[in-house]
DNA sequence: TGCCGTATGTTCGATAGTGCACAGAGCGAA
DNA sequence: TTCGCTCTGTGCACTATCGAACATACGGCA
C-alpha cells in the first residue's frame, strides 16, 4: 500500500509517457537519477551530424526535427513531445543525427547521457521495448510526412500542424509565421495568408508571435487525414505498453 | 581451416547484407533455416494494416513501401534491397505496417516468419543490434524523402530515383511511367516529359517499359543531393557493422 | 500480316505556390 | 510619445505541376 502511493506519487510528477511506464518497473531508480531540464523556445539541442551528448524524454517541452537542405531550406520532418523520446538515434546505434533538434515550445524534459542510455540498454531492458515501440510509431508518422509533404496544400498542412502543437500545449501558444514556414517549408507570406483565412473562418486567431486555437472542430475539417493518422499511431503505441511491461 | 572455407562459402551464397553479416557468428544455423523464394514484380508483400506473416531479406528483390492516402493516391515512402529487411514493424515490436510493400523488381529473398524472428531476437542478439542499426538508416533516409517530396522538381526525384534502382539492378530493367509515376506521386504524363528530357540528354533511354541507364554520372548531376544522402547512409551503416559484431 | 491493347507523346487551360518587394501595424525601448 | 524594429498583409509576375483528353506508336497474338 505504502508502494503504491509512491508510485502513484512518482507518476504524478514524471511527466513524460516512456519514463511514465518506466515507473512500474525496477528501473524506477534510471529515473531518479536523471536531471530536469528547462528547455528554452528556439534552443538547438542537436545540430546536425554532430554528436550527441544527450538525449531528452520531454515533459511540457516539444522539440522538432528539423531537416536542412544544401541549399538552407527547411523542413519539420517530426516533432517529439512528451510521448517520447528526442534521440532515437542513440538507441539505435549511431552517434549523431542528420536533422537538427530545435524547441518549438520552451518547457521541461528529463535528460540523460547518450553514453548511459546505451549503457542502459541492457538488452531486454523495459526501456528499449518502450522505446522500439516509440521509433515504430515515429516511422510511422515520419511516413505518413512524405506523403502529406506530396499531396496537401499549404493550408491543410498549416490546420493539421496548428492541431499537433494544440495536443501537447494550451491553446494558446507563441509561434511566429516565419517560424511555420521554415517546418512546412512554405514561404512565410504564403503561411500568413493561410493563417488569414482560416482566422476569417474563425477557427484559430493570431497576433504578433502567438497562435490560439479557437475551434479545434473546425481545424480538424480543414486539416488533412495525417492529423488523424498521427494520432492513431500514438494511441496504438500506448495501448501496447502494458502488454509489452506485463 | 575447414570452418573458413565453409563461411566463405556461405557468403557468397547469402546476397543479403545483414544475413550476410550474420554469417560471421553463431547465428548461421538461422540463415540455415530459412525459406529462400521468388518474388513477382507487383506482387503484394504487405497490405496496410493486415498482419504480417513473413519478414523478408531481399538478394535480388527490391521492395518499395507504399504509401496511400484516403483517396488512393500514392508515393513510395522507402525502398528495400539486399542491404535491408522489409518487415521492420515486427522488429519494432509491431504486427502490421500502415504502408503496403510492393516487389518493383523481381527476385530472390529469404524469409522468416514473424514469429520467429520475434523470438530470435533475443536482447543482445547480433540481429537485433543489425536491425537497430538498419532502423536508423532508414529513418534518416525516410526524413530525407519528407524533404526531398516538399522541394525537388518532378525531373530531380525521377533521376534520384532511377539511380537508386540501378543500385540495385542492372544498367536495364522493367519499369512503366506510370508506375513511376505512383511511386514519386506524380502523374503518368509528367514523368513521361521529363523522361523524355532525360532521354534527350542521352542520360537514360526507355521503351515500352524498361528503362536503361546510359550515363550514370550526369544523371547524378540532375537528381537531387538526396540520392547521395541515401547511399551515406547506408554506407555509414556497413562501416557500423563490424564494430557491432565486434 | 494486320489488329488491338497497352505504353508513351502532346496538348489545353487551370491553379497552387514561388520569389521578391514593399506597405502597414503592433510593441517595446528611450 | 515617438522611434525603430519586428511581425504581418498585399501585390505581381512567373513557374511547375495538375487534370483531362486525345494522338500516336509499339509489339504480341490471331
Amino acid at each position: 500500500m505504502a508502494l503504491t502511493t509512491r508510485l502513484a506519487a512518482g507518476e504524478v510528477s514524471v511527466r513524460n509517457g516512456i519514463l511514465g511506464a518506466l515507473l512500474r518497473t525496477e528501473y524506477r531508480r534510471l529515473i531518479d537519477e536523471m536531471e530536469q531540464v528547462e528547455l528554452q523556445r528556439g534552443a538547438i539541442v542537436y545540430r546536425a551530424n554532430q554528436q550527441i551528448e544527450y538525449v531528452y524524454f520531454p515533459e511540457d517541452a516539444v522539440v522538432a526535427m528539423i531537416d536542412a537542405m544544401d541549399d538552407g531550406r527547411t523542413v519539420e520532418v517530426g516533432i517529439i513531445g512528451n510521448e517520447g523520446m528526442v534521440g532515437i538515434n542513440i538507441f539505435l546505434g549511431g552517434l549523431t543525427t542528420p536533422d537538427r533538434a530545435v524547441v518549438q515550445l520552451a518547457g521541461s524534459a528529463r535528460r540523460m547521457r547518450a553514453r548511459d542510455l546505451r549503457k542502459e540498454i541492457r538488452f531486454g531492458s523495459p526501456l528499449q521495448r518502450l522505446l522500439l515501440l516509440y521509433t515504430q510509431a515515429f516511422v510511422a508518422v515520419i511516413s505518413q510526412s512524405v506523403a502529406c509533404a506530396q499531396y496537401h496544400s499549404v493550408e491543410q498542412r498549416l490546420a493539421r500542424w496548428i492541431l499537433t502543437m494544440h495536443d501537447y500545449a494550451p491553446r494558446e501558444f507563441p509561434m511566429l509565421h516565419s517560424t511555420v514556414a521554415a517546418v512546412l517549408g512554405a514561404r512565410r507570406s504564403g503561411i500568413s495568408i493561410c493563417a488569414a483565412h482560416l482566422r476569417d473562418l474563425r477557427l484559430i486567431d493570431y497576433m504578433r508571435g502567438h497562435i490560439l486555437v479557437v475551434d479545434k472542430r473546425g481545424l480538424e475539417k480543414k486539416s488533412c487525414e495525417c492529423y488523424q493518422f498521427i494520432r492513431k499511431q500514438y494511441k496504438n503505441m500506448r495501448t501496447q505498453v502494458p502488454k509489452l511491461l506485463a
